[in-house]
DNA sequence: TTATTTAATTGTCATAAAGACAACAATATG
DNA sequence: CATATTGTTGTCTTTATGACAATTAAATAA
């Protein structure tokens, strides 16, 4: 029996949910994909699939035997793509995920870079800010806030994500400057709002945690609009100092400082991460790009 | 082409280092091997083995995909077994390793009330303080100390494994309490010898480390014999508290305190854990010797 | 309830892939 | 230089998979 064959064929009837539409998509008739199912049933003394004429249903353990078996058919085609690919040219199309505001200031403006270096790698880039699932066919590279979701990915630090509270000097003439975090609750808030809502301000104090917010005048999920209405001293806001570009240095914004420091997350260790899956690694695009993506975008 | 086939046979080839005991083990003619190998490097376009007729080599990439493959096929081998052995009785031989001390007193007692209860789980046991690679295809369940080597082992905390420093009450009588860690230096010592070398004595004293070992008087790997090295007042002795049974009850052995205390690691974190393949879970023998040992030796 | 439709299974034959065995080529070893 | 060992190639046989028609089972509609 070719078991591989059998498990590709399991794996997509449970897919579609039907035999014959995963037979339509291996050009098979259905007969063959029952049979190889079948066979598959009997080497392994157990049903996966209740049939019933009109669906096709996973038992308790074809469930877990297709997650398991999806994992490994999934390993499978990568090692064999990084095989086939070895030594080839970085060619073919490369899929890069990043955080919308980072992919706007950091990361778009490098990429006519690297597409006048790789001419051959077709980029698909898709910015936001919901995690994608780099474990599946989706990404190829991905550049996120937080941690590796599991040890087949590896992480590479790109820079500090720390969020700074800043505001315009036409605002902090007009408001004062707050010396106090609680003080804030005065103030006038511009908020981002992420996929699990707008970020709070936080500090602590003594050990304790407390939200320091100011009454929202702005919220939205666009950095750029947000910095804006800060430099036409809309109210204070808190955002990454990468994001910030040249706006303090050229005075449109000033940041402020406090004592407890001001936050956005109880994780101390806010930081921007490249990830991608280490097995990946040999496939060419995927080595050009991680490359050259931690050469320009890594600071410490 | 039959894939799967195809990557056993290049992987028992990369094992055996030769094409003619790799088809041996198959019992099948070697000219099978060298066609099934041929046909994956064809589909694959890269050459994966170095053939010179008296031996074969990996090439570079070879030895990546070799190393991917074998993980592969061990867990499609594992999942596989999670189904064939899904919904039986436990049965069949199972493989537990354990620390050696661990396993003489707290382990091996309990195991006859195991045979009792599952009759037809044939039992191998192996104490060892060397790590066992749980990883691959040695053991069902082991006991350690230290955490999961990957995220596919699950760890459970079975105890602290605090080690305190005792000795015997004639031992105390005759040379004296020691009321300072840097005053053990002038005492004689029993220690444990692990694989790497026996267990000094540390101190963390205003942030830095310190060897405040004795001269030793007796070394060994031997738990019972240096226990009672230590109640015939042999020396002091640094053990888990759990392997001292009731010696302290009893008054045979007395503990030492000192301020800071006295440690064998700069880990504060030791523990003993019981580790098993997540995946195997299922497995009826495996389920229920975790669950078992679980049930018994858990304490918190 | 019964007819109809759709989906899965089973039977039979054709085809393709893997195994068996012998012959051959290449490279160490004596 | 001869011999033994190892991997490859040629040819035939065996086995397994695919193709297509026929059959069975279940859900929907009359």
């Amino acid at each position: 029996m070719d078991q591989l064959r059998a498990l590709r064929y399991f794996s997509k009837v449970v897919e579609t949910g039907s035999f014959t539409r995963a037979a339509a998509e291996f050009s098979v008739p259905p007969s063959s994909l029952s049979r190889r199912v079948a066979d598959l049933e009997k080497s392994l003394g157990a049903d996966l699939l209740k049939r019933s004429t009109r669906s096709v249903q996973l038992t308790e353990i074809g469930q877990i035997y297709f997650e398991q078996v999806q994992d490994i058919l999934f390993q499978l085609e990568q090692s064999d793509e990084t095989v086939r690919s070895y030594q080839a040219k970085p060619t073919g199309q490369l899929r890069i995920s990043s955080l919308v505001g980072f992919g706007e200031q950091l990361l778009l403006p490098l990429l006519d870079e690297f597409k006048a270096l790789y001419p051959e790698i077709i980029l698909d880039v898709s910015l936001s800010d919901e995690l994608s699932a780099l474990g599946r066919d989706d990404v190829d590279v991905a550049i996120r806030g937080g941690y590796a979701p599991n040890e087949r990915v590896r992480a590479i630090r790109l820079m500090n994500n720390e969020f700074i509270p800043v505001a315009s000097p036409t605002y902090v003439a007009e408001m004062g400057v707050p010396e106090d975090v609680f003080e804030l609750r005065e103030h006038k808030g511009i908020y981002f709002r992420t996929p699990r809502g707008p970020t709070p301000w936080l500090c602590e104090i003594a050990g304790e945690w407390h939200d320091v917010s100011a009454p929202a005048v702005a919220v939205s999920n666009n950095n750029r609009w947000l910095a804006d209405q800060a430099i036409r001293g809309q109210g204070i806001m808190m955002a990454p100092r990468w994001s910030l570009g040249d706006y303090l240095g050229r005075g449109d914004l000033v940041e402020l400082t406090f004592d407890p420091q001001l936050r956005v997350s109880q994780n101390p260790e806010l930081a921007i991460y490249l990830l991608y899956q280490k097995q990946r690694y040999l496939v060419p695009k995927v080595k050009a790009a991680v490359d050259f993506l931690v050469a320009r975008l890594q600071r410490e």
